[in-house]
DNA sequence: CTACGATTGTGCAGTATTTCTCAAACTGTC
DNA sequence: GACAGTTTGAGAAATACTGCACAATCGTAG
């Protein structure tokens, strides 16, 4: 409904939200922006003006209510259901995502996984089985899939995405190594720890201590 | 030396660089700001206004000689050196940063790894030995460390952050997932996929197509 | 050696984002 | 019920960032 809002507010609200889960799991009743401002490191105006984006949720001279809030910026991302995605590349990285506990309690479900390499396919690793790529196209046409998680090498990126997207997958977590173009429907993020490891020795190096 | 360059620029130049180590290996000689703009989804008016923070060093008419802006761009990031990092936390996440093979090319290299589980003390773990965190008070004291990685539960984050921090580390990479307080003179980059996961379904819950 | 097409570096204008500020409104107290 | 102390929401100001536009410069070709 209302896409003007800055993706800078948008990449804040789910920090917004973890917080606020675990202020509701404390049994937290009442927040200010001031004490959220705090305990994130934002300013208190921050907060208050990118929650203004969604609504009015705060009363004045008390706060907000955490449960509330939680469950207002929980609806607002999305968070109130689960999401399927697939894991393409089944490496050392795909198998350490595919490990990875942090997903499913969030309602990121991995449902299928595929790998280029043949002598993968038909293996199984915890309960699923790996499929060779050249079975992905049918597979998104056949299946609903969210979210396309890459963890192929940098060389194999740009085709492998061009795939995920012809098939109708809209969002793509990026561990590839290399800069990706997709059409603006699409929603990309990278993660890649070498990059934050380079923009920090840039730091390390001119504030010399 | 210079530090009024914004963070948005330090943190598009190791993509630059990457982008041109890939095109030095090519063989490729000049690059104008267009192509390397089209290579990377970014404008050429962004690139070459990005390097001027740093001096000139592309030829009007020409663009710029892809082995020399590399070599400069290493040089202005400190991509010219290694780095000694420390992992703390152990556990699924922790072993698989530590058997990431894309670090140690890039001159990143994890020289010891701490848990607080008192039965992985002593462990070894490829050529690593895993030390209890007890010693890190007094590793750090000892021990040259540029960058810490956090790969611990969030709810133990913190004063593992606070010791580093005390201990003199000036660049931490951040797996927990928490929002962490560190000096201005700390750098801090987190790594989390679930909150770029969570941005991400709200595009989805709102662009339906 | 001149003309031409290409491309940089940068001042400036245009956007985008953050922060300030304060009226309005809520809670609790006397 | 009036008052004091808080805190929100949002307009306005301030700051930060991006993109435009063009003079200056380079390489090439005739």
């Amino acid at each position: 409904m209302p896409i003007d809002i800055p993706a800078v507010v948008i990449d804040r609200l789910p920090i917004y939200a973890r917080s606020l889960n675990n202020l509701e799991a404390e049994g937290r009743d009442v927040v200010s922006s001031h004490e959220l401002g705090i305990l994130l490191g934002v300013t208190p105006a921050q907060i208050r003006k990118d929650l203004s984006y969604f609504g009015r949720f705060g009363k004045q001279g008390r706060g907000y209510n955490v449960q509330r809030l939680a469950l207002e910026l929980r609806q607002i991302l999305g968070l109130d259901r689960q999401w399927s995605m697939i894991l393409v590349g089944v490496g050392h990285l795909g198998r350490a995502i595919l490990s990875y506990d942090g997903f499913q309690p969030q309602g990121f479900i991995i449902v299928d996984a595929f790998d280029i390499d043949p002598e993968l396919g038909g293996t199984s690793i915890g309960k699923l089985t790996v499929h060779p790529v050249s079975e992905l196209q049918g597979y998104l046409a056949r299946n609903q899939v969210d979210i396309g998680i890459v963890a192929v090498p940098a060389s194999n990126a740009e085709p492998i995405i061009a795939e995920l997207v012809n098939g109708g997958v809209r969002s793509i977590l990026n561990y590839a190594a290399t800069a990706i173009s997709v059409p603006s429907r699409v929603q990309v993020r990278n993660i890649d720890p070498v990059l934050a490891l380079q923009s920090m020795t840039f730091y390390l190096k001119n504030n010399s201590c």
